[in-house]
DNA sequence: CTGAAAGCGCTTACAG
DNA sequence: CTGAAAGCGCTTACAG
């Protein structure tokens, strides 16, 4: 492999003067510049990032935080994911899945590993312990959701209000008054709090009551067996009901089967409308759902730059931005039993 | 944050000392190496990854090359993901996933770039041009999973000559006779192949007949949609068929639900043993899907390991392993109907 | 068992 | 616009 110090020689200038071509960090003279630059090109140079990074003190690796053991890694998530490695490249940063859970301890390690130039956090919760470990160190950082009061931190997150609002009005439009809220669940303390679940039920209670309706809300684990068994909760707990909103994916599969085998009908008896998701995760029911699909794409790109703003101290104050899902037709939504003929 | 040189001063040792005993890497003295430990806690020093692997030519660091475009990150594939960077950890290597498609330029750009000590790659096509470019390159990588004539690599892979035996072999016992394979797409040409899918067929081929069966193959995209369009083409294609194998996880989902709305009822009517597949994916399909996992925990960290032995010149020959998928039992299997009273 | 020193391949003030 | 030189924080022959 050839160095600076190789090219240096063959173009007959100092490795600063190819270091400055390179980067473009010093005003070079056009025939020095073409020089090296053939030079680099006859050697076939490729700048040892290794060294770089010793040099400038910036490895230009970001790492992405995904709980995969805590949150299942879904079709709606590689959006988030690929996204963001793409905005990255385009900044000359590489990003990377780093395997962690979403564990204090793990993000010590990553910190003071010294690898990674900054951090970009998914699924955040309410009073999330990664972030207050990222705080006290300098390592910067950006969230792909929110904390409780995000209000100092940098973060891009889904609408969550006014996308339940959208559910709601969907659902609404089409003559459903009994409608539920099928969230997930936040475990068992408070402090584990999981953001869009916290912020969709309290979306949920706020858009219902200003629309004089009655909230009613379960939640089960993200998991298709806990979507069954929510489906016979739901009968017994909301028997009027005629739409649900899902703000849990992976419960949705199980959710819809259970009210099959209860005997009801999606749409006809019930309809579903799946918030958070993506059209890949909403075809995989049966029927394929109506759905608001998560913005994974814009999210993960302006979650990188909202990052790479820190990095290149482009902005003192904190990029902060709310995204709202889009809706997606399916087959999973249809008017109120009594709006049919 | 602390250098080696602050250890050294406060230890009242060389740097290289330092060096001896963080790395064990040569011998020293029992009070040296307490001096040197204790001035290393009372610092907190932690040793710079980018300087160790500028002096020492390696950074520890792994990718793991998974194309997520091309193939969904599913549940089962989480199980792959974090064994392997557990054992990876284990081992003092750090294991990140890079996005990357399964394109052979993107892979040139990860082996020029330096950052990486090894590759591990997954969803291995039988003549994939990844393989073919990292053999070009001195950059170790190991395989999960295998091309057409892996003699000369080092490889773990699912046994799916003798996992797809094995799911005949249930359904058998079962009573079935008229048994089909819904394999994945292998794509246009057949240069594309995808291992698991050519490797599946070839063996159903045989075993089938091995056993004196006709065996009936069909095969569609990895996903719902296309599963729920197989599933109508099951019933014109071999109307008299009772069980299929499905190698296809994605498409699974979609195929139980369209037999269902041609009116069958799984198991009754038809058997569905999903093969390669996890626990959690099968538990997506209502039935709960019969399925024959894959080994995602141990070929994970087989992977690793592979690869580990390349690195650190433990082994001359290539490892090479193959894993049987398990049964986990399920409700998409059950007796032929002639076997039922 | 320990140390002085070279070197990994870059970046970046500093000087001209 | 260009260069000589220090330095990033380690590892590793080499010498004793």
């Amino acid at each position: 492999m050839a160095t600076m110090r190789d090219v240096a020689r063959l173009a007959n200038v100092s490795i600063a003067t190819v270091s400055f071509t390179l980067n473009n960090t010093k005003p070079v003279a056009p025939a020095t510049r073409l020089r090296v630059e053939q030079a680099m090109e006859e050697l076939k140079f490729r700048r040892n990032p290794v060294a770089r990074a010793l040099a400038s003190r910036r490895t230009r690796i970001i790492a992405l935080l995904y709980p995969a053991l805590q949150h299942r890694f879904s079709g709606t998530v590689v959006n988030f994911f690929t996204s963001a490695a793409q905005t990255a490249s385009e900044h000359g940063y590489t990003l990377v899945l780093w395997p962690i859970s979403n564990d204090a301890a793990e993000v010590t390690e990553l910190v003071d590993g010294g690898l990674v130039d900054g951090v970009l956090l998914m699924e955040v919760q309410l009073d999330d312990p990664r972030v207050e470990r990222l705080r006290q160190s300098d390592l910067p950082f950006a969230l792909i959701g929110r904390t409780r009061d995000p209000s100092a931190l940098s973060y891009v997150d889904i609408d969550f209000e006014n996308t339940t609002a959208a559910a709601v009005d969907h659902l609404v439009d089409l003559g459903h008054r009994a409608i539920c809220l099928l969230n997930g669940s936040v475990g068992s303390s408070a402090l584990e709090a999981y953001g869009p679940v916290a912020r969709t039920e309290a979306a949920f209670d706020e858009v219902m009551r200003a629309r004089g309706l009655t909230p009613v809300t379960l939640a089960c684990d993200e998991t298709p067996i806990a979507g069954r068994a929510a489906a016979s909760e739901l009968l017994e707990r909301a028997p009027d009901a005629t739409a649900v909103i899902v703000m849990n994916e992976h419960a949705a599969f199980g959710f819809v089967s259970g009210l099959t085998h209860r005997g009801l009908h999606v749409p006809r008896d019930m309809s579903i409308l799946s918030i958070a998701s993506s059209r890949d995760m909403a075809a995989i029911s049966d029927p394929e759902l109506t759905c608001m699909a998560a913005p994974g794409v814009e999210l993960g790109r302006m979650g990188v730059e909202a990052l790479l703003d820190q990095l290149e101290g482009r902005s003192e104050k904190h990029p902060q931005a709310l995204v709202m899902c889009t809706f997606v037709p399916g087959q999973s939504t249809g008017p109120a039993p009594d709006r049919r003929p």
